[in-house]
DNA sequence: GGCCAAACCCT
DNA sequence: TAGGGTTTGGCCG
């Protein structure tokens, strides 16, 4: 790839800068609001981007040689204000302090200069045109782009295309034709853009169109076209950027140089600029001398405003009375918008300090809240989200949260917390919410931890969060990851924020009922236990079950614990039935106790009492493969497999009688994507033709005819298929087929005989993570394997299974995250329908009663052609009064 | 109250 | 054999 070679339209920039932050002055009076805004965007922009050339060009300040061609051109611009005319210099001083090339040239825009550079060195160099004027758009080409960075847009020659409809070499002659209002170009008069479209598309350029008028039908455009010929060409002079001018300077002059840092701490020092000054200890230590400020006054508030305005990016961070956002209230509000500087606005600390009132704050910062131009950053943004939610506030502009991006980049850390960040990423460790909130032995509520306090730590928030950004920014465009995180993680924040908002019904005195019956049987069971063993003990305590089974009943014990004791689990116990008549009760007790416990008694208290739903906590990065976890309570484990458990299900309920259920699941997604990624013709074609991949998996592992495998066999070959996307061994098969190791060790040499490709794609697998360390889904999510080299063969097998199951697992929770988001982003859809649950291959809908068909067929759409992938996706969907009912 | 192990619910 | 969360008992301080 060629350097990077960026022209600054500097001007255009003063002037954006200028009006973005409005009034703005030094003690003295001087203005000040050009220069602060220009600085900012410039710090901005070169530590995002890293420059290899940067060059600030401007505006000679007085006529140009378009005005001995055209005496009105720019007439209708008056001259630029005083106040912003006396900042110019101070800005073409800072940028020569900072190390920066400028240049201007008497008698020409600073368009004619930018064309010029650009010409000379578009075959060397990858030509970056900061600007936001159409007017460059005729520059635009394979090397040369333009970036409004205030706007984040980048315009190539396919975006000009998309905007225009016309190709770069196109856009002079169609300026011509057009004119231009505010720089009064004249134009054509009566053809405007659609027009001269048309025109464009058909004569190509103004010459053509000229030599050929006679072919226009139109009499009034013909009419006018040649009415205005003179206007046309003297047009095209003057909206022709000059591209021949000499450059003198030699690439190395656009070299950013190393700062001169006493001319600039001068420069600063009397414009008033103390947050930019540097001060030698300020540069290696964090919050000792970081710029912390409270927000206490209107004065303060109102300079926070101004300083908002100028900002496209800001790290956000609230601080509230609870971790569970659908009761939190906040209690104060904190914002980075770089490096080292941050606010604290406290709102509702006990402290007998004045603050700002939580409800005018909000209301002056709803604008900014719900813009979807300025990006927001944040750790955990859906908490945020969540919380503004209940402010009536529509949190937008969710653009980075470093949360994910982590996860996103390395998905196999133990935590995902700030200080974890902080810590593995800055080397820096955080002040603790515990050690800040200690009392005493107790921790004391936010609202009480004195004003001062909270300030630093709520600032730190903001402040490391805003550099884990840039830092997770940089890694992520390096790695060529960021634009599938912006378009498959960051917009799922939004999807499940408004999954857990709006909640589940579940009908709890249903679960009541069944609570009270299991509640007899249990005490029923515990009696015949301690009848049959003639005392009485806490069946509940594994320790205590151990003593009676084991020491007074003496039965055998088919396993151990990993404690070396023997186990009473389920398994063991099963295979213990014959030994003894209370093997049997015990499981019983043991299942019903589950079930009562888990869901009959604890799903009703966590209901939420004002909205009457319960809200479940989806944790976006819970696990390492890019799966969901649920939690408070875990919605992606309710029962199912027994006739107890389907009666849990039936509690979970439409909000009214408006709506039913609806239940859409992937069928056999994670095989589908094994037959995709191994490309194996057989598998491919099973899925492709609609048929029954168990039974043919069958017929190919015993060598039989599709129609001639048993019922036995194909459950088997089930066993095996599902076995082998968790890289199953023989011991594990013999025991879930009830067979000894050496059959199920043969059936499984059978399998990678029929599917040799599918053994290839496993050893290649393992091969990419232990060259790379990592290996990656479908959307490029990452899991680093430590493990996968080791010399101790259960870790490095471990690692190997995982190398092979993430891939697998982690590409089919990418297609349902996508279906989600375009099933967001349906808006006719979501008038009849809305999304409340996912777990895992199943999404469960409220669905309008009336609408049922036309919902189903939506929903199936976006699922199955969320991907396209080498088999096709399937979706199952089922309806009803409950979840029992539609899955 | 915090933490662990064991058990068991789900895809 | 992959990936999760919750409950319980029991130990520690």
């Amino acid at each position: 790839m060629a350097d990077n070679l960026y022209i600054l339209d500097a001007s255009s920039y003063v002037f954006r800068a200028y009006h973005a932050i409005g009034y703005l002055t030094n003690s003295k009076g001087f203005p000040t609001n050009a220069v602060f805004g220009f600085i900012n965007m410039i710090n901005k922009f070169i530590s995002e981007n890293n420059p290899d050339y940067f060059v600030a060009v401007f505006d000679s300040g007085g006529k140009s040689f378009r005005n001995d061609l055209f005496p009105d051109y720019k007439a209708n611009r008056g001259d630029a204000p005083e106040d912003i005319s006396l900042q110019f210099p101070k800005i073409i001083d800072y940028l020569q302090a900072r190390g920066i090339k400028v240049l201007s040239m008497e008698n020409y825009e600073a368009d004619d200069i930018i064309g010029s550079i650009s010409e000379k060195y578009k075959n060397k160099l990858n030509i970056k045109i900061l600007s936001g004027d159409k007017d460059f758009t005729q520059l635009i080409g394979p090397s040369v782009s333009m970036i409004d960075t205030m706007k984040n847009k980048v315009m190539g020659p396919k975006e000009v295309f998309n905007k225009y409809g016309l190709n770069p070499n196109q856009m002079i002659d169609y300026f011509a034709l057009v004119g231009d209002a505010i720089d009064n170009i004249p134009g054509v008069k009566g053809i405007g853009p659609k027009t001269a479209l048309l025109l464009m598309e058909e004569f190509e350029n103004l010459d053509n169109l000229y030599g050929s008028l006679d072919r226009i039908q139109k009499d009034r455009i013909r009419n006018l076209l040649s009415d205005f010929k003179d206007e046309a060409f003297l047009s095209k002079q003057l909206v022709t950027i000059n591209t021949g001018l000499e450059v003198t300077s030699k690439i190395n002059d656009f070299k950013i140089t190393s700062p001169d840092e006493e001319k600039l701490n001068l420069i600063f020092t009397e414009l008033e600029f103390d947050s930019f000054i540097k001060d030698e200890k300020k540069e290696d230590s964090l919050t000792k001398d970081a710029n912390y400020h409270k927000v206490l006054t209107n004065q303060d508030f109102t300079n926070l405003l101004n300083l908002i305005k100028t900002m496209k990016e800001v790290s956000i961070d609230l601080e509230t009375t609870s971790v569970n956002p659908i009761d939190a209230e906040i209690v104060g509000i904190s914002m980075s918008f770089g490096e080292n500087e941050a606010f604290y606005i406290p709102l509702a600390h006990s402290e007998n300090t004045t603050q700002l009132q939580l409800k005018s704050v909000l209301f002056k910062l709803k604008s900014f809240l719900e813009s979807k131009d300025i990006h927001k950053i944040g750790q955990n943004l859906k908490y945020e989200k969540l919380v503004f939610n209940r402010y009536e506030i529509d949190f937008q502009g969710i653009y980075f949260d470093t949360m994910i991006a982590s996860h996103f980049l390395d998905s196999s850390l133990q935590s995902y917390s700030l200080d974890n960040l902080s810590r593995r990423f800055l080397d820096y460790k955080m002040i603790s919410y515990k050690d800040l909130t200690l009392k005493g032995k107790k921790n004391i509520p936010f609202c009480d931890v004195p004003i001062d306090e909270a300030t630093v730590y709520s600032c730190e928030d903001a402040d490391i969060t805003y550099r884990l950004y840039s830092l997770f920014k940089k890694k992520l465009i390096k790695e060529k990851l960021f634009d599938n995180f912006l378009n498959y993680e960051m917009p799922f924040v939004s999807v499940l924020s408004l999954m857990e908002q709006r909640g589940v019904n579940i009908d709890d005195s249903a679960l009541t009922i069944i609570s009270k019956e299991f509640n007899l049987l249990i005490k029923e069971i515990e009696q015949k236990i301690f009848n049959i063993i003639g005392e009485e003990f806490n069946i509940n305590s594994t320790i205590q079950l151990r003593e009676i089974i084991f020491d007074k009943l003496k039965l055998k014990p088919f396993k151990k614990t990993k404690k070396g004791e023997f186990s009473t689990d389920s398994e063991s116990l099963q295979t213990m039935l014959e030994q003894h008549e209370v093997i049997q009760h015990i499981l019983s007790f043991r299942f019903y106790s589950k079930l009562k416990s888990t869901y009959l008694d604890s799903l009703p208290e966590l209901i939420n009492k004002e909205t009457k739903m319960l809200h479940t906590s989806y944790n976006h990065v819970g696990t390492s493969t890019g799966r969901l976890s649920s939690s408070n309570p875990n919605l992606q484990n309710i029962p199912i497999k027994t006739y107890e458990g389907k009666r849990i299900r039936e509690s979970f309920v439409p909000r009214d009688d408006n709506y039913c259920l609806i239940s859409a699941d992937y069928s056999q997604i994670e095989l589908r994507l094994l037959a995709h990624f191994a490309e194996d013709e057989v598998m491919i074609n099973s899925y492709v033709n609609g048929e029954d991949i168990h039974s043919n998996t069958a017929a190919e592992i015993f060598g039989v005819p599709v129609d001639d495998v048993s019922e036995d066999q194909r459950r088997l070959a089930k066993t095996i298929n599902f076995g082998i996307i968790y890289g199953i061994g023989p011991k594990r098969l013999s025991l879930q087929i009830g067979q000894d190791i050496k059959t199920s060790k043969e059936y499984i040499e059978k399998y990678f005989a029929r599917y040799p490709r599918v053994k290839l794609f496993f050893d290649e697998m393992i091969e990419f993570a232990v060259r790379k360390g990592y290996v990656e889904t479908l959307t490029k999510r990452r899991r680093y394997l430590k493990d996968i080299k080791s010399k101790n063969f259960i870790l490095r097998s471990a690692g190997e299974r995982a190398a092979i199951n993430t891939p697998i697992q982690g590409s089919a929770a990418d297609i349902i995250k996508i279906a989600m988001i375009h099933i967001h982003n349906d808006l006719k859809l979501n008038k009849y329908c809305r999304l409340i649950m996912q777990v895992h291959d199943e999404l469960i809908f409220e669905v309008d009663k009336n609408k049922v068909s036309l919902v189903v067929k939506k929903i199936k759409e976006h699922m199955e052609k969320a991907v396209q992938l080498k088999v096709p996706l399937s979706v199952d969907i089922g309806e009803g009064s409950s979840w029992s009912e539609a899955h």
